[in-house]
DNA sequence: GTCTATAACGGGATAGAC
DNA sequence: GTCTATCCCGTTATAGAC
């Protein structure tokens, strides 16, 4: 699944050469710092192909990007409709949920190895700091699986409230990208070795999902350890 | 504390014009977007001026972000220190070390409202994808305080193993990280009046204090889970 | 479909007068 | 310290030959 379009495809035509060079070069040196001349370099093609065959420099850039993310997304969608499958539609315990969200990027960082490190750089980077181009791109694949994974976590935790689950999920969504930002290739976050995703799969939802199913907090702090808090 | 460097000073010499006007427009259009031209008509100077007062585009930039994040950094630990002191040196809770982590955050936003908040965005880029120019200055000033808190959250939980606890860290740095992001004038990450900081410091805390407590997750899932999970 | 050549522009940096 | 003028570079985009 992951193969046939995160690897450089079997296909040799000028416009999937192109979008090959644009991807290594836009994980290898960051989006705008990569011009559309080291692209044709690097494609072996020349300047107005690129203008041919995608329009513009964002377009092409939309068309990286989407390539990346969208079968992650994808298969979040299937492990998740896979584990309903497994329950009859009954509704999934926070621990199968949160694996469903969390394993596809683990999964890209053990298949490609080094390339997949500086590929989960460039996602966390286009979730972190997306150019205005990318901005909608993202957005909207954000919004198709979001809501899913909202609603599944909505029917797992039943008693805590609504708009604190989705306070909570954002947070989430901080993790993962700093998951992503911080691979390194020796280990997803640090000192880990990456040939072993289960385990990493495992320490992430043991953090997550305590903090996920928690009561909502106590009224905050009394006054007077506010006034001690803040000033000096 | 926050004013004396967030604020625009008071001094009107040139060099400061030029650091305000670049911090403007840093946070408005990003760092890459902006050029040094543009600095200039905002801040009514002349181009040789940036040269002169900062030698570079990039020392320039350096400046403004040093400016920004240093005195969050300040805050952090004088926070922590202050609720040691108010311990006289006795552990701290979990609790308490993650207000004094989180809180400074909070007050930029609180405190500076619409302009907070892009001070806010622009961190969180800064953090999550900083140019080259960036990340020494980045690295550097994160070590200041990292390693503090990390030794105080081990002494808060010297049951959780000293490398979990690090991998916990890294993901609490995404949460944040996405907090800053995703602040809006109207809340912090969306839906909370911004004036209103304390809830929102509460609603983080019991959010990540219970996994960063968790117990070490057990043994990862049994081999068939795995082919169950990977596999179509 | 693919290429060369060039237009049209904006960038950072600097020399040198004042 | 401050300004003007300029250098030199790389950029996207396109026109037009093949």
């Amino acid at each position: 699944m992951l193969e046939s379009t995160l690897e450089t495809a079997q296909r040799d035509d000028t416009a999937t050469r192109i979008i090959d060079a644009a991807e290594r070069l836009f994980i290898r040196d960051g989006t705008e710092a990569t011009s559309l001349r080291a692209v044709t370099r690097e494609a072996g093609v020349n300047v107005a192909a690129i203008h041919y065959y995608f329009g513009s420099r964002d377009e092409l850039l939309r068309s990286v990007l989407d390539r990346i993310i969208k079968p992650l997304n994808v298969r979040r969608l299937a492990l998740l409709n896979q584990s309903l499958d497994a329950h009859h539609g009954r509704p999934l315990s926070v621990h199968e949920i949160l694996r469903a969200f969390l394993l596809p990027d683990l999964e890209l960082i053990e298949t490609l190895r080094d390339r997949g490190v500086e590929i989960a750089h460039f996602a966390a980077r286009s979730y972190a700091a997306p150019s205005p181009a990318l901005k909608p791109l993202i957005e909207e694949q954000f919004s198709e699986w979001s809501t899913r994974f909202m609603d599944e976590l909505a029917r797992a935790l039943p008693r805590v409230d609504r708009e604190e689950l989705a306070f909570r999920f954002r947070c989430i969504i901080g993790v993962i990208v700093r998951l992503l930002g911080a691979a390194t290739p020796r280990g997803v976050a640090g000192g880990l070795d990456t040939t072993e995703i289960l385990p990493t799969l495992e320490r992430l939802v043991a953090f997550i999902a305590p903090g996920l199913s928690a009561p909502k907090p106590t009224r905050p702090a009394p006054p007077r350890s506010r006034a001690r808090i803040i000033k000096e």
